[in-house]
DNA sequence: CATTTCATGTTAGTTACTACCAATCTGGTA
DNA sequence: TACCAGATTGGTAGTAACTAACATGAAATG
């Protein structure tokens, strides 16, 4: 039983993700999402459609694959637990969207963040994904919640956590829009801290906002 | 041309909705959502798998029914334009919450909660219903901002406004799903105020917390 | 080279949903 | 009462997203 079964293999395999997820995008993008059928991805692709089930599970996958939860869930544990509930959520999304559209200053969106942007925008568009993008969420909320690892025997303060990861992710959600509505022209770590500070601010009420603004 | 279509056709056909629904959040209940099909609730209600589409667009829908967004909207003009964007939307949506479950104090869940409380069940444990019902966050979403009214040509301000409202939305669906996992003893509103508090006093910091709590 | 494992293809089936047409029923009118 | 217009329902056929079961070719291991 190999344990690294064959990089051969494994490079072959994350290779045809990659060019079917590509064709998907692509096509999803010309006609629409709704208009495109899964034998019509496999055809471009050049396979049968149950090689492209095979790969993604569901149509929605084909869009959504989350690069971010682990990198969040990481960097949660990064952040020293004597801050607040949402400093440590927060700086941990911003960092998290650092390291995911890393750019040298001055640069405009890379071939790396187009992608990430068709995708954006066709998971804000298009309902059925845009429902599961938001489901996603709710499990990185959890994923949060655990890695806060906070008292778990206090139900109050579970509560709590799942009630800062989940208004802090929705707050990043709403900078994502955002983003792509300005087709990534200003950098998303700036646009997530704004939102975060936004709703900080508002929360305190008048009372200085954050320099972070 | 009646503009009223006559009492009698109108009763019913919101009789037979209730007839289905009821039927069908039975079925999901009993058997699972996915392992229940819209022909098996059809049969049940005594009807062909037609006459269900017709009332339901989905199958999902058998479940989402919102009676909340028109509710909250409502309140939210009703909030003072002097107090912060959150408390103003968090005043609404506790508001909202008493009005539909109005109960008198000491009372148990009455039989139209034990239905919603059912309803949630099957929301927030299957994948399909809970990733439709964030989406319906997400258009919620909108009316509330559309509501506060506030400038709409200052991209900045509703930007603002967008991140206040989805924060306090997500805070509202985390009390929401704490509310069911205590088979609704705890009143509703108490549950989303605390939330709302949570996540207040969180943000301000350590400086005094909110009184609701 | 033999064997085992894996990626792919084929076929047939289930289920949510749609489009279209026919039958039936209801509410009001001549 | 007889009748008409509109609304409600049913049936049939079709599309498309999946799933299960089996066969085949290529690749890794011994």
């Amino acid at each position: 039983m190999p344990d690294q079964p064959s990089k051969l293999r494994t490079r072959r395999r994350t290779e045809t993700r990659r060019t079917i997820q590509e064709h998907a995008v692509r096509l999803f993008t010309e006609r629409g999402y709704d208009a495109t059928t899964v034998a019509e991805v496999a055809e471009t692709a050049g396979m049968s459609p149950m090689t492209v089930y095979r790969h993604f599970p569901t149509k929605e996958d084909l869009v959504l694959v989350d690069e971010y939860g682990a990198l969040v869930a990481e960097r949660i544990l990064a952040q020293p637990a004597t801050q607040p509930l949402v400093r440590r959520i927060g700086n941990a999304l911003v960092d998290s969207a650092t390291a995911l559209t890393g750019r040298e200053h001055g640069e405009g969106p890379s071939v790396g963040e187009e992608f990430l942007l068709a995708r954006l925008r066709l998971m804000i568009s298009t309902q059925a994904l845009r429902a599961r993008h938001l489901d996603n969420h709710y499990v990185l909320q959890q994923a949060i919640v655990d890695a806060l690892g906070d008292d778990t025997t206090d139900p109050d303060t579970v509560f709590r956590a799942q009630v800062a990861a989940s208004a802090c992710l929705a707050a990043m959600h709403t900078a994502l829009v955002r983003w792509v509505e300005d087709d990534g022209r200003t950098e998303l770590p700036t646009v997530i801290a704004k939102a975060l500070a936004a709703f900080g601010a508002d929360t305190v009420g008048v009372e200085g906002g954050d320099p972070l603004t």
